[in-house]
DNA sequence: GTCTATACTCCGATAGAC
DNA sequence: GTCTATCGGAGTATAGAC
């Protein structure tokens, strides 16, 4: 997230519009959905061309990878850097505070992911999405334990996400929220690590 | 789910239009998404045209809804059942084993609305779907409990789809499977309960 | 680095014949 | 109940001027 996203009144500062092309478009899919969200519309908000945006991106597709792979490199970090550590139950609990913690700062993406599923789906970063979710599960999981530890992997994982995106519309501060989910999912893996 | 959903050889059947356009659009709708799939694509599967839909359907956002308040009736019924109940421990695990049920035998369209959030929130059925979810989250829940009390049973409905929609893709039996997920998930909503 | 102008495809939807 | 034919519009994308 870095400037521009909210304003109505894009700057006339010039080199920097690639930065400006993902910035309205992320904002423009997380809301309305990547395939009712027209070029047009991005070019419009933006006071250039469609034409431009093709001088910037390839294609529509193109935009939407660009701004996945610019703001999902913590995951990629955090997987890496957890793959190093011992299997501890405090690692699986810094793999979620951090999981957290990435969830909330690029929130508009996490909600575009979550609300636009099939069409990740055949987009070219779905497979990339779905690979390090299972990576995530993982780290996570006990090995040969049964099948219900295994779920609470898995469900620990999409507390956090439901914790971001079902439960900010209803309760009053979404960092307490966030939080809570987090302790929940802690919670749900404690278990599942201790009855190894 | 009703018919012909898995046989690419359409009967020549008249009478039954309306319900095999039905069964072939959720299946291509749970397959490649709303919006990608196109009106001309299910009438080439059912081997009419386009125009013989709209004899059956006003709009394409007809034939969704249409499916949706065909397949969504269980839960309906699960919720005034669950609204005449006291709100005991039992009645909250009867609300989840049936809500697993229901997914389990609707799980293309369940599917479908997991995978196409972005186009449900903008659809009309969109804000029912949100109310029942609502309604069902304030069935499971502790009143005045902790907030992470509070989380744990919208976790608990998350993880049935977590279970149905995830892990289906990963491990064998997919009935074993649910099986798990709804014993997490009723683990879930009894702490929650007794923390009361 | 951005714009004008344009091409082409496909979509959802309608009118009217059979 | 299904067809042919067609509409208006939007979408992606390109060529070429400035």
């Amino acid at each position: 997230m870095s400037s521009s996203s909210s304003g109505s009144a894009p700057q006339a500062k010039r080199g920097n519009t690639r930065q400006r092309i993902q910035d309205v478009a992320l904002e423009l899919f997380a809301e309305q959905g990547y395939e009712k969200t027209s070029l047009r519309e991005i070019a419009e908000r933006l006071d250039v061309t469609k034409a431009a945006l093709y001088y910037h991106f390839k294609t529509k597709e193109d935009i939407i990878i660009s701004v996945f792979e610019d703001s999902t490199r913590p995951i990629d970090e955090l997987i890496e850097w957890a793959q190093g550590q011992p299997r501890t139950l405090e690692t699986k609990r810094e793999v979620l505070r951090r999981y957290s913690e990435a969830m909330a700062s690029g929130a508009q993406l996490y909600r575009f992911m979550q609300e636009n599923q099939a069409t990740m789906r055949e987009l070219s970063i779905g497979e990339t999405v779905k690979k390090r979710l299972f990576t995530l599960v993982e780290l996570l999981r006990t090995e040969e334990g049964p099948l219900a530890d295994q779920v609470r992997c898995v469900s620990a994982l999409f507390t956090l996400h439901a914790g971001m995106m079902f439960l900010q519309h209803v309760e009053g501060d979404p960092e307490e929220t966030r939080q809570a989910a987090l302790e929940v999912a802690t919670d749900l893996i404690t278990r599942a690590h201790q009855a190894q």
